[in-house]
DNA sequence: TCCCTATATAATAATGATTATCATTTACAT
DNA sequence: ATGTAAATGATAATCATTATTATATAGGGA
């Protein structure tokens, strides 16, 4: 109710933003689209510009508060930056989206850049496929 | 000259069609985006259209004789499918790509796809970052 | 608390990448 | 050589995202 997290960004703390990130952070969803967060703002009769969703998906972003993912297909998801990093297991049947974390294959990524003097900074690793246990 | 990888697509013999699948065949460069593409052939005056160059590169995608690449930013790339595997290190200031294998990341790969109850279809892998040694 | 001003918003236009349309052209099987 | 399904190229359309700009507002200071 502080929204510190906001002021911390050194943005001002205004509804669009206290909604996007309320949003964010309180549904069992974890990754959102910029579109479908704005239409599950107006459906929550909170209304909003497209283009301030987009804007300010763009600040938390450069602010860390949350993730942009680059997935297969045309649009971007963004999911709240809880610290721990993960990957990404995608079902391309039905869009679902789980996340794992392997600590062997994190440690591989840094030897292989430090193999290629590579400074590493980030990284993306997606699985898709399919769940076979649908239901 | 013969051909053939274009026909066992189903698809027919075109000049557009022949000149792209060379161009990523010939190129020391590894990894072309749809515009690049377009601008490298009309430079090499090969007329062609733009809305071609994405046709063909859609169709040898599906085909399987090239792959495409959703790296950060706006644009997606292409590289011919050489039928090996890889993953990408992508220096974030130059923009230069480089590829890696990693036996222990692929088995780690399909290891957590089992776990999970998941039939592993593709995957991306790509470090982000700078090479430290530029020169 | 009221005011001031930098910042934010919303509506909308613009952009950039990609896809669809469609009239014309062409590959290639017969 | 010819007929036809497929391909092309010009261009319009679309979709996601970003820029513009006039209006509104957060939040610090009086």
């Amino acid at each position: 109710m502080d929204h510190s997290d906001i002021k911390e960004a050194g943005l001002k703390v205004t509804k669009p933003r206290i909604e996007i990130l309320k949003l964010l952070e309180t549904s069992e969803k974890q990754h959102y689209g910029a579109e479908e967060i704005y239409h599950e703002l107006l459906s929550k009769n909170i209304k909003v510009g497209i283009a301030t969703v987009y804007r300010v998906l763009t600040q938390f972003t450069s602010a860390g508060l949350i993730i942009k993912h680059n997935f297969e297909g045309d649009q971007c998801v963004f999911e709240l930056d809880r610290g721990e990093h993960h990957d990404h297991i995608v079902d391309m049947k039905t869009g679902k989206i789980i996340e794992f974390y392997d600590e062997i294959i994190e440690q591989r990524q840094k030897e292989i850049a430090k193999e290629h003097g590579f400074e590493l900074m980030e990284h993306s690793l997606t699985l898709y496929g399919e769940f076979k246990d649908q239901n």
